[in-house]
DNA sequence: TCAGGAGGCGCGATTATTCACATTTAGTAA
DNA sequence: TTACTAAATGTGAATAATCGCGCCTCCTGA
């Protein structure tokens, strides 16, 4: 499952042969079929892994009540753990691209509780967002955010000369993260 | 070329088959050899159309000097054009996951220059950024913003409640980024 | 002894690509 | 206008590779 796992992060369902997945492991393709039903299953046991290691340290934070501070914690840990494994987004980018029939059962799993936030915050209105039901594309903002960051990496690793998956680097992302952040709860009007 | 786009932006270069382009334009694969030397030839037409089409309108905009006005000015259309024609952000995020020999080609031609912007606009350095060389990581940022929006719209129709592919969308979209980008600009300090 | 898991073999479908051949089109000479 | 030519562009058939997948046999460890 992890050979798969990167396998199909990298070049999308369609185009992942069982016979690569097999040579990571040392193995013949059909003898994957000893553990697998078929290549889709092999697929949907790599996603549901995935969805619920990336879930379930999430879920502790979801509950409790929402301050600012919780926010900031929430977004770290989001970006800590793509960065972590990178292959959950990978794969999102994948179903997002050419839309597989996943597709909405992904967006239940992963994105749909991050919208039902409130947008009163410790009581308060976040004013850059209280105009104009902003809020839900500022939430898709931040979230898309933290994923691109991961997916597109390769991309920069020449122009920012380090490599954008290295421990050094996350840190810079997490401290852009959370000034972007700052600064949105503390920008007043328009 | 126009099919091609479509497909490969959809589905990534290997997950494109020859045949599937073939069946848009309503001609046999076989045919294709005849406009185009071998897919990857066809697949690189695409991408030069697409980046020529893409960078030309920005051209203009990169060779004055900065202003804050001026960013407002080029983010914006940036985001017009990845709106008008998705494509090319499809395509570059598929280069990003899977890594093709183009992606060091893609990176020169597309993002080199957007690093070499000046971290003092009209004179004055931007609070935010100054401290601890963020700013390359700003422009990553908003890069991603932008391209993550295309890429991903599929997923949020569902949780936002409308297409974000569609007109009213993208000015929500607009809106979002210009009041980030203002909030980014007006923040002072940590 | 026996079951789980590996390999080998092979089927049918699909892939990119080539080739020989038809057909349409453009250009030109009569 | 007609007639001929040559290029452009289509076709179906064939090829070699690769794909997912089923079947069968063998090995190995408990």
């Amino acid at each position: 499952m992890d050979a798969a796992e990167n396998i199909f992060a990298a070049k999308g369902y369609s185009a992942t042969s069982l016979a690569d997945v097999a040579d990571v492991v040392g193995i013949r393709s059909p003898s994957l079929y000893n553990h697998f039903k078929s290549k889709q299953a092999l697929y949907e046991a790599v996603l549901d892994r995935l969805i619920v290691n990336f879930s379930a340290p999430l879920e502790a934070l979801v509950q409790t009540e929402l301050t600012h501070e919780q926010i900031f914690v929430w977004l770290e840990n989001v970006v800590r753990q793509h960065h972590a494994n990178p292959n959950l987004a990978r794969l999102l980018q994948h179903a997002a691209l050419s839309g597989g029939p996943h597709t909405t059962q992904l967006v239940d799993r992963l994105f749909r509780p991050m919208f039902l936030a409130p947008d009163r915050i410790e009581g308060r209105d976040i004013p850059m967002l209280a105009q104009s039901g902003l809020q839900p594309w500022a939430v898709m903002a931040f979230n898309n955010l933290v994923m691109s960051y991961v997916t597109m990496a390769p991309m920069y690793s020449d122009v920012l000369g380090q490599d954008p998956l290295s421990e050094p680097a996350l840190e810079s992302q997490i401290q852009l993260i959370k000034t972007l952040l700052r600064a949105v709860f503390a920008y007043q009007g328009d």
